[in-house]
DNA sequence: TCGGCAAGGGTAATCGATTTCCCTCGGCAG
DNA sequence: CTGCCGAGGGAAATCGATTACCCTTGCCGA
């Protein structure tokens, strides 16, 4: 038996055809051939390129990628580096992208870089080695590589949580800030003044402005944020974070009655440490979260959460990605609207509050 | 301003060094570099090595992947296509696979095939063009190009679904009629008999093997499987799909106290259904799933799963893609272990049926 | 002393597609 | 009649890395 290489090799050159084989079947040179594919005009007549084309229908020719790449010093592919993909919300952004690009005949390529500084720098060389059309970052963080590529002007996208090194870089994503600022705004609608808040990590994060948004427009209300209950816990797992930080929060003598977790995952596991704790949701406890992952109707009807338009990541990224190929220097941030599902029909704080006033 | 490709190529060529620099600044050829670089032996002395190593340092270099895949003929990419995305157990599997590719130097390019064979084609073709050292289908569906694909000894690696085409094609996935097969035996074990069964498609997705498995046990226990009830709902969303499904199930007299789940997503549009009619869950129904999605324990501990293990895929597929390159024809199926996990004390069909005997 | 061999290294072909020159041939204005 | 222009098309350079092939030098055994 051969080595399976050279079967692979011998199989490989036989079934997949050059543009040279395309060009002597139809009598032209590679060049004209190449021209015709590539439908540069005044440089066939229509009789000519008919022969280029069923050649290529003939031998079911099509064009290398690699070759093309070498030679245009670009490649189809589109790099998608996520900071974490085990979150429901960003694998439902990272379909989104896919699809839109394949819609615009570009390929994603997709990593995960677990939030690490070093992992993102490895995949931002590779994909630069790669002739990569564009970088999408969704969740960057600060690397040396990522300053190469801004400095070598790459075309970078950041999503869900602007450039950590250039706060006008092109963005996409939600306001968070303003997001923050609608629960707050219905908080205070029903007269919830006294919350909790559960984070994860706030370094450059989006919930840092989630957080921000939620703070200053209560402030505006004349809450005193400075004696608001944050709670946080361990680890990249939003979940566990989530669970540890409610249990946090739970021994706290004043527990508030309305919780507002950074995301959905931390809401969840807040969900079970209330539980725990024989507390019923929502009656003794509410919870807001961010995200609204599209289970949450299904299997979670206790959480208001802000929803992320998902679907419309990818058509925004793409919207953004030929503005910066027209030219366009420093594109404005496209903001999607969020939108606050209230699934609670009346919140725990909220008849407190209102005898309060 | 000068258009932006002119910017780019001109920041590209002075910022990205190919091998001849790095030569040129060693004082050696491109040939001995490269050899350096990819560790040819009794090719370069040490001191000639430690030149080149010096000038790559400097430079900053990094081999383009473009022009070694074009002479090669092969890239450092692996292509996963997997059906759906937005299935957050077909994402923690994307991730595994993702993370340990990474271990062995290699890229995934991950695409979604939304269930479509046209899809699926037009991604096999284009990963293909890419020269792909793999490509991994997790899912896949019967089409043209993956015959093409067969036929020309492309590594393939069916994943959670075997190859619709051949039967024998390198497989890993879940031991899906084993799964089945448990879920009986527990339900067995318990004296629960009168079960009903929850699907979506059936045409050789891994819900096929899944009831196969799961009747095959309950039939040689005696169990009159024709008349089990079986109901499905319209779509490609699995929660949609159970929600209706469920509908249609409440509608009989007979209505079965278990329901068994083709997969987590058919339980979460159940689960509300279920409670839209105003039953407890575990308490007037349970319901067994497969996948034991992740955040079952923290916000759906009525649920009954078979767990899957997505970090196990990602090892098992690189070992499978070893076996292939080794030359191993045909390896046999990998099958990994499941595990169900029953968070009811008590189901409600059980009492019922002691009773009975 | 001579042939052979291994180490060390360079030259150039090669992969596939694109693109820059260059050539030829009509037609047309001067 | 001459020069110019545009359409149509071919030859060859090019992108970056790998590798087949060749050359030189020094060493060793016959």
């Amino acid at each position: 038996m051969p080595p399976p290489a050279d079967r692979k090799r011998a199989s490989r050159t036989s079934l997949t055809p050059s543009l040279a084989q395309v060009a002597a079947r139809a009598g032209v040179s590679v060049a004209t051939a190449s021209r015709v594919i590539n439908g540069v005009a005044n440089k066939a007549t229509e009789e000519t390129a008919e022969r280029v084309r069923a050649a290529i229908r003939e031998l079911g020719y099509r064009p290398g990628s690699v070759g093309r790449a070498l030679r245009r010093r670009e490649s189809r592919i589109v790099g998608v580096l996520a900071a974490n993909l085990a979150n429901p919300s960003m694998a439902a952004i990272a379909s989104s992208i896919e699809w839109s690009l394949r819609g615009e005949g570009l390929v994603m390529s997709l990593c995960d870089t677990h939030e690490r500084a070093d992992v993102q720098d490895e995949y931002i060389r590779e994909m630069r080695a790669q002739l990569v059309r564009a970088m999408i970052l969704v969740g960057a963080v600060d690397s040396p590589a990522l300053d190469e590529a801004r400095a070598a002007g790459d075309t970078l996208v950041f999503v869900n949580r602007p450039d950590p090194g250039d706060p006008f870089s092109p963005y996409v994503g939600l306001d968070n800030a303003g997001a923050g600022a609608e629960i707050a705004d219905r908080l205070l609608e029903r007269g919830v003044r006294r919350i909790g808040v559960l984070h994860a990590s706030l370094d450059r994060t989006a919930g840092h402005w989630r957080l921000l948004g939620l703070f200053d427009r209560l402030a505006a209300a004349g809450v005193d944020t400075a004696a608001i209950p944050c709670a946080t816990g361990p680890g990249l797992d939003h979940i566990v974070a989530g669970y540890h930080a409610m249990g946090t929060m739970l021994e706290r003598p004043d527990r508030p009655p309305v919780i507002v977790c950074l995301s959905d995952l931390l809401a969840y596991g807040a969900y079970r440490r209330a539980r725990e704790a024989g507390l019923e949701v929502p009656g003794d406890v509410a919870f807001f979260g961010f995200d609204d992952n599209p289970i949450n109707p299904w299997i979670a009807d206790w959480l208001n959460s802000v929803r992320v338009p998902s679907d419309d990541f990818g058509p925004a990224i793409v919207g953004m990605l030929h503005r910066l190929w027209n030219g366009e220097e420093r594109p404005d941030p496209l903001l999607l609207t969020h939108q606050l599902t209230i699934r609670n029909r009346r919140l725990p704080g909220e008849t407190e509050s209102v005898l309060r006033r």
